[in-house]
DNA sequence: AAAGTATCGTTTCAAACGAAACGACTGTCA
DNA sequence: TGACAGTCGTTTCGTTTGAAACGATACTTT
């Protein structure tokens, strides 16, 4: 850009800059103190965000897991045999994030995998010993983590917590479903 | 594989399995009852997922913007003219995101970016006559939806959610940092 | 003023992501 | 039985992501 049209550029986006004067009062009207900040689903994604990181921090660092991972440990751990569906379902994750997770933690020797007797379609999926033995390790320390989170409310706060979250899920299924 | 190493590997796992069933015992005296679902770190981000997913659809529908695009109307439209850092600091976007985003927006025509004149390394980035057009459509329409979203609480819920949102915010940034 | 250090915003790079295509398998209907 | 439609899990493809490298500008120290 030469010189020449940057100066008529700037003379251009001053004259702009009266008109922003005149169109920014009307804008204040509707537009009038929005602030980000106290946006919901800002605040919620923000916050949100923060934990994940502080988790998938420890569970890499202490159990060299990533979260989708440890979501997968998580419920087999609980429920196993599960097929992958099962998993997607039991962990909100979709099926290509749950087959890269399992093909991760079978590599590590975390998770077995079996054909399904009666449907050649579906996976026996279970945690092997190895895996069982993380699992019986990191249960207690998410559970010490989520612990050192909440450690600021009262076992009231945390079930209105609960509640409140339970009450925005509902909402957004119907909202976009 | 061959059918003979298959067969192999399944008797190992045969074996394999009486161990497990020793050691899920052992396991579930520390890992007992262990519920992903109410997990609250997972509660959070499936919720919030699910709202950022819901929002960001609607941007892109409506207004053509990603989320990232919309935080940076958001605060531009809020208190123009910033820095790209300050930019970063009002959305919790990292410096990458927020260029990205800027290049995007100003491609779009909806934002303006200048040389400070008093550090030729800061960036002056305000709306432009258009960006303002826009953010005066987007702003209303968000309240709207972050009306619906919390269609189901009451007013008393709603300052509950946000003081829960900034105590776990607080924890965490300790809990991190 | 020159050299070294720090900050700002962009770009590069590899990893992670979701949507869609895919091959393998099952169930249905002719 | 043979074609057809549906389901399951994997892989591919193009996009988005954050960390780190980078060039450019400003500040500090001597």
């Amino acid at each position: 850009m030469t010189p020449a049209s940057r100066a008529a550029l700037r003379q251009h986006e001053d004259r702009e800059d009266r008109a922003l004067d005149e169109t920014r009062d009307e804008i204040r009207t509707e537009a009038g103190g929005f602030c980000l900040a106290g946006f919901l689903p800002y605040r919620l994604s923000v916050t949100t965000n923060r934990v994940s990181r502080a988790f998938a921090a420890r569970y890499t660092r202490e159990f060299g897991l990533s979260i989708p991972e440890w979501r997968v440990m998580a419920v087999l751990g609980e429920r196993a045999p599960l097929s992958s569906n099962e998993v997607c379902e039991a962990t909100a994750m979709d099926k290509a994030k749950v087959s890269r997770a399992l093909a991760a933690l079978r590599h590590k020797g975390f998770v077995k995998k079996a054909p399904h007797p009666d449907d050649q379609r579906l996976l026996r999926l279970s945690l092997s010993a190895k895996g069982l033995r993380v699992y019986g390790a990191i249960v207690p320390r998410a559970r010490q983590l989520e612990a050192e989170l909440t450690a600021g409310l009262t076992d009231g706060e945390r079930r209105q917590l609960d509640r409140l979250l339970d009450k925005l899920q509902a909402r957004v299924i119907d909202l976009d479903g």
